[in-house]
DNA sequence: ACTGTCCTCTTGTTATGACAGGTCATGGCA
DNA sequence: TGCCATGACCTGTCATAACAAGAGGACAGT
């Protein structure tokens, strides 16, 4: 538990010590040195550990607590939260790119891509005749390490062809964005609720009978035009989806 | 700009002395007294208002920054943010005013309404002070025939005293709006999947093992206050929620 | 009239010290 | 053996004190 915590006052300032001791508590439980459930050193143990007083260290604390990265108990302890992630809505985003913005660890696992004859649901989201072909994309998505959700990603044949041989292990909005120049508009999102089936199960390391989010997304470029349906299936106890509406 | 603290360490303490500051504060600034941004008293000035040192100010304007009703400026002072006017594109719709607008049979039966503590969650999410009562409203949804979802509201006293002995088998967003004359603004929601517990299961008529769809939403008026926090489980086989959501 | 310096007010960061109150294990007493 | 008191340890709250740093106005010099 050493550190190198550059002091703002005696040097020229770099950054608060609480920011500095944050980033670095923050780092360990995202890297797995703090496990969920695990009990954080107490407040004493970090004031020498770091060389700083308890204020420092509480307010580096208030920020994670704040983040939800972890919580405490009154006479027992600080300990590391599961991740619960929760990604926002108000903007459409993909879903890296909402735990990247959060700090979380997000990483993806191409399982395989290919041209395919377009389901009947796909073609009637894309807007294909029946019997076009497709590209799917089949994904799982990690999040500091665990495996999180199931993704079926299908694109219309003049965007998917494009992505053969592409590095698909990031986010695949930003790709559209700026390598295909393709300009995003609208989502239209559908959730439900269901239990996993045994695909689902075997790649999101699930047990028989434990529910998942599963969502369906269709993107449309800002004319309007479908461009990539998805079937993104999330382990129940780790994922919220979280969004914004107005009235009328 | 006096107030009557009760002091948690001379006197038997009821709530923190920053709770208290920050209450007080809230209350003046969702009353109108401080408005959208205009300058609060500086740290040093409420110090001497409140007597109280400078970190309890501090912890109070904190909590208020993390709830987003003020924001600060070194240098300049601490300022009231004003109510988020964000255009939204989409409809705020309680569930039977979408269902009965798609031609389903929705109804709704009280389980029970009644007056208690806010717990937690509740009280944060309402910015109420902890230990402050609100009106628990607890119902089954029906949509032809069926029960579809269990759901429990929460409003705040001024509002909810008001349903008592009211008809509340119907939709509650048009009463709020038409015999309250509240005028509603932005939702927040969240949504995951989890398996039904028992109280759960017993009212939706579902076997053990039955996931559901867990929706937290937050109701605001159109200042932004928030008026109404509630959790609806809905049947995970019968109900898919939709919407859409635009890009940056 | 313009500009740069300085002083003052403000929030931001950090230290030290103290007590309140919850949790838990240990050990003594019945 | 069982129960309870006690103390060690932990987070929660609050006070006092100091310096850093941004903002802005007063004021003097050009």
């Amino acid at each position: 538990m050493s550190k190198t915590l550059t002091r703002p006052l005696s040097n020229r300032s770099p950054q608060p010590l609480y920011l500095q001791i944050k980033d670095q508590l923050r780092r360990r439980i995202l890297e797995g040195d703090y496990r969920p459930h695990e009990k954080l050193p107490s407040e004493s143990e970090l004031m020498s550990a770091f060389g700083v007083s308890r204020i420092t260290i509480r307010q580096a604390l208030r920020d994670l607590h704040n983040e939800g990265l972890v919580f405490s108990a009154q006479g027992k302890g600080t300990f590391v939260s599961k991740p619960k992630a929760v990604q926002s809505v108000e903007h459409l985003q993909g879903f890296g790119e909402a735990m990247t913005a959060q700090g979380y660890e997000a990483s993806a696992r191409l399982l395989s891509i290919q041209q395919l004859k377009a389901p009947k649901a796909v073609a009637a989201a894309l807007r294909l005749a029946s019997g076009e072909d497709v590209v799917e994309i089949t994904r799982v998505r990690f999040l500091n390490r665990e495996a999180l959700s199931l993704e079926h990603s299908y694109f219309p044949l003049d965007i998917g062809r494009r992505m053969f041989g592409m590095e698909l292990s990031g986010d695949i909005f930003p790709m559209l964005e700026n390598l295909f120049a393709i300009p995003l508009g609208e989502a239209s999102i559908r959730i439900e609720a269901a239990l996993s089936d045994q695909g689902t199960r075997a790649h999101l390391n699930l047990q028989p009978g434990e529910p998942v989010l599963r969502v369906e997304r269709l993107t449309h470029d800002r004319r309007g035009r479908p461009i990539d349906f998805e079937y993104l299936s999330f382990r129940g106890d780790s994922f919220k989806y979280h969004f914004r509406v107005g009235r009328k």
